[in-house]
DNA sequence: TCCGTGACGTGACACTGCGTCAGGTTGGGA
DNA sequence: TCCCAACCTGACGCAGTGTCACGTCACGGA
């Protein structure tokens, strides 16, 4: 789908426009990389983009909003994470190279998406709905797969029985999801990357398999 | 001791001054609480104390100053977290009892310092190293007690040899403190806060005993 | 009691960014 | 070539920041 984009006064874009909106997202999202969200300004993006901050506001009702267009692109590509969980071996040897590998998934995507990561971590701490429920709907698709996984190994009884699928995957995905944001935080405590890795993954194993993590 | 103050141009603020300064710390406290950080201006802050802003910048060079004002004598109250670790049962029954009691602790910290702690993730997520230094002492305390209480029971050969007690340690404070600052957004998820409790303490006292859970 | 002085507070200003018009410019189809 | 819809922007009012120089206050000494 082509993608039909509206502009401030309702107009739909066209060609030119379209490319006008995208050199600005494109110019927004180095910058984002580059310095501290709050610092941004829209006078800059457009400083940088070769136009004028009343463009800016033709396609953006605000910076935010322009962010949001770019967190939604790399949500997208957070549903990579759902097949790390989904078909996927969890008992036994390789059961435990499954966690490491959705642990790794998660360290990789954190470190690839960070820039904008860390914006969809700080307007939903402060309160934005939008960006809290972009955050929400990427990490739903990990925990519910994950709340299948437990919930399948509980039947089988090897998972015990006071052990809730949802709200344990809830709490898994809450601590791969921080701790993937804060993993050069870790450094300072004298924590390699590899024993946070590992951690994470006994931890993970444990709670999905019930079993302790094998040598 | 009484704490001496130093106002913008190197003066000692007298009785006066720090009524004033006092002052401007309690509206900011309620203004938090009240609405958005990135909202709070200066400019507001002082209309609401009946004061100046020219005045506000004779305590503090800005907001975030005085935010982390506020941040660090909350922090004070962090430090009732270690004690939830140090000198408790570990083992057995009690010892999953003690788990619980440090989740409690800091679902309840966290919510009883909600919008400080809020501030607190939100500048540490944004580069700033005030904040995250004062967050990482905060959480260093809880964390190297954990780290003691596995690497101990580990020695006890309680606990497996491939666990790293320092970086299971990290991974699990910060699943707590994600978690808890996160309480309310689990219900979304339909998990009860309940549930949430039990999930974690479950996996605390996993890591830490290196048994499952009593019933 | 009054006064002088250092402690404290503030009005006013220059500066920067926001967001919004009305009007100017551009380029592709007839 | 010309025209006009699509696109862009200059200019402006507004609001907050941070900094002076100056005004006011209250306290201790005579």
């Amino acid at each position: 789908m082509p993608e039909t984009v509206l502009t401030a006064d309702g107009r739909i874009a066209g060609r030119r426009a379209k490319a006008t909106r995208r050199r600005l997202l494109d110019v927004l999202t180095e910058m984002l990389a580059a310095s501290p969200y709050r610092d941004i300004t829209v006078i800059d993006v457009t400083r940088r983009a070769g136009t004028s901050p009343a463009t800016f506001y033709q396609y953006f009702p605000d910076i935010e909003a322009a962010v949001l267009t770019i967190a939604a692109e790399m949500a997208q590509g957070g549903k990579q994470l759902r097949p790390l969980v989904e078909d996927q071996p969890w008992t036994g040897k390789s059961g435990y190279e499954t966690a490491r590998m959705l642990v790794d998934g998660f360290l990789d995507f954190w470190r690839h998406n960070e820039a904008v990561l860390r914006v969809v971590d700080l307007a939903t701490i402060e309160g934005d709905e939008r960006f809290h429920e972009l955050r929400v709907r990427m990490l739903n698709n990990v925990t519910n797969a994950l709340a299948d996984v437990i919930r399948e190994l509980q039947r089988r009884g090897r998972v015990a029985e006071n052990v809730r699928p949802e709200a344990m995957a809830g709490a898994l995905v809450g601590m791969l999801a921080h701790n993937a944001a804060h993993q050069q935080g870790f450094e300072a405590w004298d924590i390699t990357l590899e024993d946070l890795r590992e951690s994470m993954a006994q931890l993970v194993f444990w709670a999905v398999s019930g079993r302790r993590a094998p040598k």
